[in-house]
DNA sequence: GCGATTTTTTTCGTTTATGTTCGTTTTTTG
DNA sequence: CAAAAAACGAACATAAACGAAAAAAATCGC
């Protein structure tokens, strides 16, 4: 196998975990620790990530906007909700992401995907998705929101509304009991409910720990929501509601 | 079989796989080796995949690359002239940052400024002034080119003539001997346009390698530019022209 | 079926990537 | 603060992959 295979799924480890070790990569790739070492300076050298006593990170410089310690978080999780949800995303459409950490998960599995339209508000999904070929990236307009690199305000929902997506698929802050999502930022539940109301089908991806967060504003509720990709089986009596509602539910275990 | 049988399904499998081995495509097709190597490298001259030792992967980052090495072009220059640029920007207005490594290099040099309300059209310069403290970062909207990270298009365009700007820093890709500033993109070309209708004010930023350029779409012509940055002498009569517009011209040696 | 053309295989010298070893530097630990 | 452990990088050896070119096989038109 070449480095150029090894760098390119160091890189993508690299984002999805916020470091990496050079013993980790020497096992998972079954190579010498010598090898990941030229690997890893290698990349250092191209500014790729920077090279760290036992490892490397990811540049401080770059397209992070310092939330890589929430990223890390259920990381496992995350990627395996959107494995999931990739895989239920056909060829050949226009679809949204919005803001949050496990729409950019999704977004990183989308590679492979042919002729996708993908329109979002959040500046790291549109960062990963630039380095994927056969896929047309457009941005919405909006203020930068530097905690998550979101795009937010009127000049977003008013792009939004120039669109018909195929596929919506957004993440949410908190979800609640009742089945309503919540989010903690107020103009982002515009943007949010302006996505819903221009989309044809609606995914939300939500890991199991947003169920025992709240947040004060409300975007919508489930039943609005054609598929619900989470890491572990609902609570209570929300499987109950989902049926009645008609909003599949998809468990993504780790 | 014939080999263009071979292509598509190699294509095909890329796509899934992100990437192909040698070995593998060999076995999977019961052909040599050697006869492999030949699809790879006819496919790669094509442009469709990237050879790598060992196989081949999707050309994920070829445009990236050609952005990062022309990036490093002229660094010191482009810094030298950033900083004479930002020297001139004061505090506590509203400016737009357009696409270009020129301009990049500004948006770095404008930490330190305080209560800046920057628009923008490059992803570059999003990612780095997100960095910055006491600055509002707003980004148009628009279609992304992964060649350089600009946000082009109707919706750019658009977003642009809502606002109305204290000051406009543009770049271009050519400045020819007649004074008149060029671009490579008639879509970019709107878009600076849109810009400088909607400014009180605008600098340029071009080092002198842009006049060794040549680029088909003429963007306006220097007169309407209040001050022009660059790195050394500008050459023939256009010192004079400038003199003639009123177009301040400022010489930042690296 | 035959010759021309294309495609694939075979062969071999060259280049590139990886593994190994070992002395040096950095980090951890007592 | 010093000893021990871990990580590092340079140098060399080995293995894998490479491309060019000749030979063999397949394909096509007649």
């Amino acid at each position: 196998m070449s480095h150029a295979f090894r760098h390119r799924d160091i890189l993508d480890i690299a984002r999805k975990e916020g470091k990496v070790t050079v013993e980790g990569l020497a096992q998972h790739f079954g190579v010498t620790l010598q090898t990941i070492r030229r690997d890893l300076s290698d990349l250092a050298e191209d500014g790729r990530l920077e090279r760290v006593h036992g490892g490397a990170m990811l540049p401080s410089s770059t397209s992070n906007i310092g939330y890589e310690q929430r990223q890390t978080l259920n990381a496992k999780a995350k990627a395996a909700m959107a494995k999931a949800c990739a895989q239920r995303i056909p060829n050949n459409i226009s679809l949204f992401l919005n803001i949050g950490t496990s729409t950019e998960a999704v977004a990183r599995e989308l590679r492979g995907h042919k002729n996708l339209l993908v329109v979002t508000n959040n500046m790291n999904v549109a960062n990963i998705l630039a380095e994927m070929q056969d896929c047309e990236v457009v941005v919405t307009g909006g203020n930068l929101r530097r905690a998550d690199g979101g795009l937010v305000g009127k000049l977003a929902t008013e792009t939004i509304l120039q669109f018909k997506f195929d596929l919506a698929i957004i993440g949410c802050s908190a979800l609640d009991r009742d089945g309503d999502l919540l989010d903690f930022d107020i103009q982002e539940v515009s943007v949010s409910q302006a996505i819903l109301q221009q989309s044809r089908k609606t995914y939300l991806v939500a890991d199991a720990s947003k169920l025992k967060r709240n947040a004060p504003a409300r975007i919508a509720s489930l039943s609005e929501i054609d598929t619900l990709f989470t890491d572990a089986a609902l609570p209570a009596d929300l499987p109950a509601k989902c049926a009645d509602w008609d909003t599949e539910v998809v468990v993504a275990r780790p």
